[in-house]
DNA sequence: ATACATTATTATAATGATTACAATTTTGTA
DNA sequence: TACAAAATTGTAATCATTATAATAATGTAT
């Protein structure tokens, strides 16, 4: 698990102050890599931080964000989540389940983002790309 | 432009009886490709269908969806969008304009269902695949 | 055709995630 | 220590979507 201290310099470095708030926020996020929601968020750290409000896990997040050290993901669902994992790969969504794996490729195999922007029409330029798929997971599938 | 009578066969072929409402829905979605809102289309067919409800819409849209003949688009939007394309194409986001673009692929550039299948851990499934691309567009970025 | 059961459509109300807003608190700096 | 800027908070508003129940249309068997 990396340090509390560690939090701080990631929050830092993406030039986000860190506050108590963000970084329990980061650090629940970090260690709780399971793409939860802004509910899930609040409920962990409200008992903890009794003040914080769910506001501010929202405006947390959509910092992060912005910040490229967070991504976000709606799979069709109703409510975002949230993913302090930032290098390339999927995300599965069980539609039996509905829980959400993370679908890391070897490095031989993820597509470059030059084979997305190959795909472009003239003028066309690419910042981001997020593929997400769907299927049975194997606990439901038993 | 595909005849009215072709989009009813479509419907029966999915399973779905081809009412009034369903047949325009299904029509307006083929005919205007630009992945339009529950809102657009019932703003659209409202005048011409003064009795259609927004509630029909979305029981239609779903419905189309479950038959597989519309797929359905999130894009970190608000709202869901629909899309009666069903060939293997990207969506590409606009992110200053909002604006959502078909990427259409190759034939030989696109990646087999298989392809992915071989990234899935032991006794997963696939069903569903869809990537999602963001960036500025031609016009925007003139 | 007629009656009945099924399915589709409709209008309205409810839900629930997210955002707007304004007040308060905290922080950094002079 | 005081002040300005930034962060946090609680509440209210927004808005897409879903639930519900009533009405209308349709298909089928007689």
């Amino acid at each position: 698990m990396q340090m509390t201290k560690q939090y701080h310099t990631t929050l830092q470095d993406a030039g986000i102050r860190p506050s108590i708030q963000r970084t329990a926020i980061y650090a629940y996020l970090c260690e709780h890599p399971v793409h939860p929601d802004v509910e899930t968020v609040y409920d962990a750290l409200n008992p903890i931080y009794p003040t914080l409000s769910k506001t501010t896990v929202y405006n947390t997040l959509k910092l992060f964000e912005e910040k490229h050290i967070v991504q976000s993901i709606k799979i069709e669902d109703d409510k975002l989540r949230f993913d302090a994992e930032m290098r390339n790969h999927y995300h599965f969504k069980c539609t039996k389940c509905g829980k959400i794996f993370d679908i890391f490729l070897d490095d031989d195999k993820v597509p470059s983002q030059d084979s997305y922007t190959g795909l472009m029409p003239q003028g066309f330029s690419l910042s981001k790309i997020q593929t997400n798929l769907w299927g049975i997971c194997n606990e439901c599938s038993k």
